[in-house]
DNA sequence: TCTGGGGTCCTAGGACCC
DNA sequence: TCTGGGGTCCTAGGACCC
């Protein structure tokens, strides 16, 4: 039997790159993408990251470097990105029959069996940049923390052409590798443990790997163990093909503070209308619903106030109404009148699907509200017209919560309206 | 003035059961 | 003065990821 192989595939900056791609002036300038209400920074290009700018940076401290440097900031295009996600992990798909869709800009590749790795991952390469305009880089290991790792250097060392694999590597060259990699580079080691790691001596990666699993097991946790196996070869983290959300969040930041029940429960409808359309469209019915509010936690303590609840369900459900109806009664429940709040979101948990589901079997719901047509009906005119175009009118008209998004591009390839001209 | 959103996994501790 | 032990389930909180 071959040993296995892991490709882990990743584009780089993907946001900033989706906008170049329409934008090709954008080429080799400053470019910042900013999360939604247009707050921190999310991407980078590399001309940023050489100024200094860090991940979740927030935009308001970096206006007067972005005026110094003519840094080009872009509101965040999420009907772009995930159009863009979804071209090339279509393309990706082609090369390995087994794939797991790790997010929005990543995924990983069963290569086991195949030969001549090295080219593989450039032809994949140039496959996504000639198909779709974006880079990737490519990183093959036997684990996936090694490959995860390998996409790492593939990355920062422009000498390996946007390839790194580590199975036509020794062990020696390998390890020559991970004396070079700062510890905290290592998927699953964080901002917390990376400084634990460094109390017991552990600098870069080669002194984790020669780390005992078992005493780091106890002094940590099992994830710290499969951390360590993995880097040496053994593979405990499994690719998985297909996993159904667990749990479905959907919540946003207002454009302005808000302070009203009414205007609350009308961006709580529209988050719960999103929330139970994800929930649709992966077949599942949920058992619970939470919804939580909160200031700013950037406030004075005496004005803040965030709160949290959740409301078991009589019997599963996908029903927007039903859901909504219960995450209202939920907000009502913790709103407390005097705050200034900042954020509202609603959670679905306790998810099942339709073999494991049980059935209303005492008529518990009431069945306007849960009628299988009515739904059916609703989701088809907004797949075909626009999501939005049937809501409940308890989302409001007005909307004066909504986020900003003062700089963002167009839609181009998901709207007729907003296609891109060439004149 | 302005500070994102959506997830997963693990552990500890409490409630409860026999 | 004596005051079990072991198991499961749930939740909160902490850590991580992109």
């Amino acid at each position: 039997m071959s040993r296995r192989a892991i490709a882990l595939i990743d584009v780089n900056n993907f946001y900033v790159s989706c906008e170049r791609i329409f934008n090709p002036h954008l080429e080799g300038k400053p470019v910042v993408v900013l999360s939604n209400n247009d707050g921190c920074a999310v991407a980078r290009s590399n001309e940023v990251k050489a100024l200094g700018v860090k991940m979740g940076q927030p935009w308001f401290q970096l206006k007067d470097l972005a005026r110094k440097h003519n840094i080009i900031a872009y509101s965040s295009n999420y009907t772009l990105y995930a159009d863009m996600s979804h071209r090339v992990m279509t393309i990706l798909n082609m090369f390995s029959p087994r794939q797991e869709i790790y997010s929005i800009d990543e995924c990983f590749l069963d290569l086991t069996g195949f030969s001549n790795l090295a080219q593989y991952g450039q032809d994949i390469r140039q496959t996504i940049k000639q198909w779709t305009g974006l880079p990737v880089c490519v990183g093959i290991a036997a684990t996936k923390t090694q490959a995860k790792l390998s996409n790492h250097i593939a990355k920062k060392f422009p000498q390996l052409d946007g390839v790194c694999d580590f199975t036509a590597m020794s062990a020696f060259e390998q390890d020559i590798w991970y004396k070079r990699i700062e510890v905290g580079e290592i998927w699953g080691i964080g901002r917390r443990l990376a400084p634990k790691l460094h109390q017991y001596g552990i600098q870069n990666v080669y002194d984790l790997k020669c780390a005992s699993p078992i005493i780091m097991r106890n002094k940590f946790s099992v994830v710290m163990e499969k951390i360590i196996r993995e880097l040496n070869g053994t593979s405990c983290i499994e690719l998985e093909e297909v996993t159904p959300k667990k749990e479905i969040v959907c919540s946003r930041s207002f454009g302005v503070r808000v302070t009203q029940l009414s205007e609350l429960e009308e961006a709580v409808s529209l988050y719960m209308r999103r929330a139970s359309e994800k929930l649709r469209r992966q077949r599942s019915y949920a058992g619970a619903v939470s919804v939580f509010i909160n200031t700013s936690r950037f406030n004075k303590p005496q004005e803040n106030y965030w709160n949290e609840t959740t409301i078991p369900l009589p019997t599963h459900t996908d029903s927007t109404i039903l859901l909504t109806k219960t995450a209202l009664w939920g907000l009502r429940r913790i709103y407390r009148r005097g705050f200034e709040y900042q954020k509202a979101g609603v959670r679905l948990s306790g998810l099942v699907n339709a073999q494991t589901r049980q059935t209303d079997l005492f008529g518990l719901l009431p069945k306007g509200y849960t009628s299988q047509e009515l739904i059916e009906v609703v989701d088809h005119i907004n797949h075909r017209m626009g999501t939005g175009t049937i809501r409940l009118t308890s989302e409001g008209m007005q909307q004066g919560w909504m986020m900003k998004r003062e700089k963002i591009s167009q839609e181009y390839t998901t709207n007729w309206d907003e296609l891109l001209c060439v004149p």
